[in-house]
RNA sequence: GGCCAAGUGGCGGAAUGGCAGACGCACUCGACUCAAAAUCGAGCGUAGCAAUACGUGUGGGUUCGAGUCCCACCUUGGCCA
């Protein structure tokens, strides 16, 4: 083998790393991991899908492979592992077109999946390898789930706690047994709800919100209907506020703290009471706004909200129902368009507005959300740009109550009393006096305005403070089969019908598994496939007949907390150990795509908060770096798509160069964040890249790997010393700070340099090759092994740099007058601020540009620069 | 519409406020070869023979000095509506 052929050099180093099982990570406590501080390093494990690995997987895969063989090398405790999202609806459409368990399907997209990413040489400890559908798995999945279901959340303590803690109000207790597992129940944090959901037919399930996108599916793009459903939900909103408040600590970028911020979406404000003119009836709103209150001049409920029935009059509710009906086929991105024109209904009731005792007309209209604060509004048309087109649109009043300022009154062509728009931003209120002048608002800016409106109200039973989240509680349940099954069972009398009263599966039995079916197709009903499964529905315990639960969980279920049972993968007593959770937690660095900045992030940190009141955990955040990297993009620029046929198959690429070319591209191709399209011939130029460094060791005309001559064992020259140093100190540094394409820069410079030289001494081979070992571990290996090493090097130490052997002898200043470049001095490195001014004054070119004018300034920069102004 | 990124050669990109374009690709020339590939060497922002001038999306500002900091705008991408 003379030249440099990565074939055969990686296949013998997999299996070499196989045999020996190079890459296992001891468990803490073990005399091999003694003494070492931990790194925990985590990639987010893919969905084995049919048509196998994408380039987009490697490309954060491998930054995360040179870190952990970096840390390692560094003398850290490493924990780097890898596994399977495999439940989702693929495999399952699969089963139902062709009738085979989607375990099959499942098993060899993972089998596939496996065998390329170990075809990349990556140091995952496949000891520790998980799978989301594994039985074994399962259970703990079930496991959590029974551990939130048995969850409450105290709000004065903060904190969620056991449901057996949960106080009962001696109101409710008196009600009986039902009435007492109703309150429990309803305080649980995973739940049972009717709640109109997204219900799509084509896929038989229900859809969270974030898996509808305009109206449609997310996987497939099926129209999705709003019906009410029975559905399992989590109280996430239980914990939105520190959500939002442990964030600040994380190591994650800005833009996605503010992505999860948004999401969760805080807002102050107020809800206030409006009693109806005509009806025993208040209507409760939420409005960020309350210091607008003296300019709502009409109310507006959502289509949905339980009051429209009540207080729509007879003449108005043929005309009520029909927009509902209209109403209900609409998704909330329909109905909450901006540029959209406004419709709605009115309902013929009147409310009081509770700050002037005005009669204002109450409307339903779609732009209200039922879901949203209370599902109502005070409509305040002078600052509230939807308000103010609704307002337009059935000719109601419009009122101001907060000053523009000029600037905007100019711009719109408005005048105080005549607003051509809503004025929707801060300013000092008017017109907001109620008529025993007991409140005055005139005057005040709006945070001022706020407050004491929102204390009149609470004085007077009216209001109250109030904060408001756009998150809404997750919801939880799927129609479909391959999911995990819900360890619940619903009590039923002997007609089959559910009495009310639930029971958990006991711990010991689970997990509960999936029912063979014969086919799984879904049912079409909110029961899903399982309810199929006739034999597997019916429970009889302690003398009770149960019916199990039908929903399965959604797929986020699994990757909740995948990352805790790495620590502990086969434990069959517990998700995973006590003592190993505490030394492992939290993971020290998460990389993986942005498209999960949002929703796998939000229910993991969710799920990783319960676990951690409940003292499963030891630390309140599971993530503390976080890294996307950037979408790789095909030759042409465009995203990667079988349509475009742009799509780049790593096999091709392993084949043609080998991963280690692979690797090295991926990581050279620009900043890991960044979206950066493929190159075919930037492959190759990282292949000649790689072959230079061969042929730096190896001498490419003998029959056998032998060392080239050049290679020997003498004492190196002061340069040669020079330019390793600062090859490690830059290697290092670089890779220290996931800058890895400047990394391989700096390798490719010292190759460079290397070829040149006619005498290349093995002190400085060495540690070069343990420098590439992290991008490129196959051919390092194999130099490693051509120096005469014996063993692996991924536990060799890291090369370490002298500072004082990177300096240079001589520096080259750049002299500027007046800023711009005019010369270059070369001077001795220690020569002192007055050296270089002397020397720059001296120079004949710099003389030339200064025209015999007196300099005003000298400025130097210590062995930087010299700018004169004249 | 709002929020957040980012705009640098033919291309991917580099640059603690201090020599813009490291490194790689493409391209050109040379060496080796009967020839080609591979390899090695040299060149490569624009204009110009050159000295030199101009150059980091646009316009302004701060500074001795701005790709980098500030303001406004334009464009592209992401997220949200």
């Amino acid at each position: 083998m003379p030249s440099y052929n990565p074939a055969a050099i990686e296949r013998r180093w997999q299996q070499f790393w196989d045999a020996n099982k190079t890459f296992r990570t001891p468990d803490p406590g073990t005399p091999e991991a003694a003494g070492k501080p931990k790194y925990y390093i985590l990639d987010m494990f893919p969905y084995p899908s049919g048509s196998g690995l994408h380039v987009g997987h490697p490309e954060g895969y491998t930054a995360t492979d040179i870190l952990a063989r970096f840390k390692r090398m560094n003398g850290f405790h490493v924990l780097h592992p890898m596994g399977w999202d495999a439940f989702g609806l693929p495999a399952e459409q699969h089963a139902i077109a062709t009738g085979e368990h989607p375990s099959v399907n499942t098993q060899n997209n993972v089998n596939t999946f496996r065998r390329q990413i170990k075809s990349l040489g990556f140091s995952y400890d496949w000891d520790r390898e998980v799978d989301t559908t594994d039985p074994a798995y399962v259970k703990w999945t079930q496991w959590i789930f029974l551990t939130i279901y048995d969850t409450w959340y105290d709000t004065a303590a903060k904190k969620g706690r056991p449901i057996s803690e949960l106080p009962i109000p001696a109101e409710v207790t008196v009600k009986g047994e039902a009435a007492v597992r109703e309150y429990v129940d309803g305080h649980r944090l995973a739940y049972e709800s009717e709640v109109p959901v997204n219900w799509c037919a084509d896929l038989g399930t229900v859809l969270a919100n974030e898996e509808v996108i305009d109206g449609k599916s997310e996987r497939g793009g099926f129209p999705v209907v709003r019906m009410p459903l029975k559905q399992w939900l989590m109280r996430i909103t239980a914990y939105a506020e520190r959500l939002i408040d442990d964030l600040a600590p994380l190591d994650w970028s800005e833009s996605i703290k503010q992505m999860q911020r948004n999401w969760i979406g805080k807002s102050e404000g107020a809800e206030v009471d409006f009693k109806l003119a005509d009806h025993d009836v208040t209507i409760r709103v939420f409005t960020t706004r309350p210091d607008t209150l003296f300019g709502a001049t009409y109310m507006v409920l959502a289509p949905e909200h339980s009051l429209v029935e009540q207080i729509t009059t007879d003449e108005q509710r043929a005309a009520v129902n029909e927009y509902r009906q209209v109403a209900a086929r609409k998704s909330d991105f329909e109905r909450t368009e901006l540029a959209k024109k406004k419709t709605g209904v009115f309902t013929g009731a009147y409310a009081v507005n509770p700050v002037n005792g005005e009669k204002i007309p109450v409307w339903i209209a779609d732009y209200v959300l039922a879901t949203y604060g209370t599902g109502a509004i005070m409509a305040v048309p002078g600052h509230d740009e939807r308000d103010f087109e609704f307002a337009r649109q059935f000719n109601l009043p419009v009122v101001t109550v907060v000053t523009p300022n000029e600037k905007w009154l100019k711009e719109t062509g408005s005048t105080l009393n005549d607003l051509k728009k809503a004025y929707t931003d801060d300013g000092v209120a008017v017109n907001s006096r109620t008529p025993d002048e007991q409140l005055d608002l005139n005057g005040l800016p709006t945070a001022d305005a706020k407050a004491k409106i929102t204390a009149w109200l609470e004085q007077r039973g009216w209001g109250t403070a109030r904060v408001n989240y756009k998150l809404r509680d997750w919801l939880f349940s799927r129609q479909r089969y391959w999911g995990e099954p819900f360890p619940i069972l619903h009590e039923v009398d002997a007609t089959g019908n559910r009495t009310g009263a639930k029971r958990t599966v006991p711990v010991s039995e689970l997990p509960v598994t999936l029912p063979t079916l014969a086919d799984f197709k879904p049912t079409g009903s909110p029961d899903g496939p399982l309810s199929k499964a006739t034999d597997w529905l019916t429970v009889k315990l302690d003398g009770n007949t149960y019916r199990r639960e039908t929903n399965t969980m959604p797929q986020w279920a699994g990757s909740c907390w995948y990352y805790l049972r790495y620590i502990d993968p086969r434990n069959p007593q517990a998700f995973a150990d006590a003592g190993k959770l505490n030394h492992w937690l939290p993971v020290d660095l998460y990389v993986g795509g942005a498209e999960h900045a949002v929703l796998h992030l939000l229910y993991s940190r969710f799920w990783h908060k319960v676990l951690f009141d409940r003292g499963y955990v030891n630390c309140p955040e599971p993530f503390h770096k976080l890294v996307n990297q950037g979408m790789i993009l095909g030759e042409d620029g465009q995203k990667m798509s079988k349509a475009r046929g742009n799509v780049i198959n790593p096999d091709n690429v392993v084949a043609e160069y080998g991963a280690d070319s692979l690797r090295l591209f991926e990581m050279f191709m620009g900043p890991l964040e960044a979206v950066k399209p493929w190159s075919t011939q930037g492959v190759e130029g990282v292949y000649r890249f790689l072959g230079r460094v061969w042929r730096v060791f190896i001498d490419d005309a003998a029959e056998t790997v032998k060392l080239n001559a050049t290679v020997q064992d003498v004492e190196p020259t002061r340069e040669v010393l020079r330019e390793l140093h600062r090859c490690i100190k830059r290697v290092t540094e670089d890779t220290d700070g996931m800058k890895f394409n400047t990394a391989i820069a700096g390798m490719m410079e010292f190759t460079n340099f290397l070829t040149k030289q006619t005498v290349r001494p093995k002190s400085v081979l060495s540690p070069f090759v343990l420098l590439l070992a992290p991008y490129a571990p196959h051919v390092a290996e194999e130099l490693w092994a051509a120096l005469g090493h014996r063993t692996t090097l991924a536990y060799e130490p890291w090369p370490k740099f002298d500072p004082a052997l990177c300096k240079a002898d001589e520096i080259e200043i750049p002299v500027q007058v007046n800023g711009k470049l005019k010369a270059k001095l070369l001077l001795l490195a220690e020569t002192d601020n007055a050296g270089l001014e002397a020397a720059a004054l001296a120079d004949d070119g710099v003389k030339a540009a200064l025209g015999g004018k007196t300099p005003k300034k000298v400025i130097v920069v210590p062995k930087k620069l010299v700018n004169i102004v004249i």
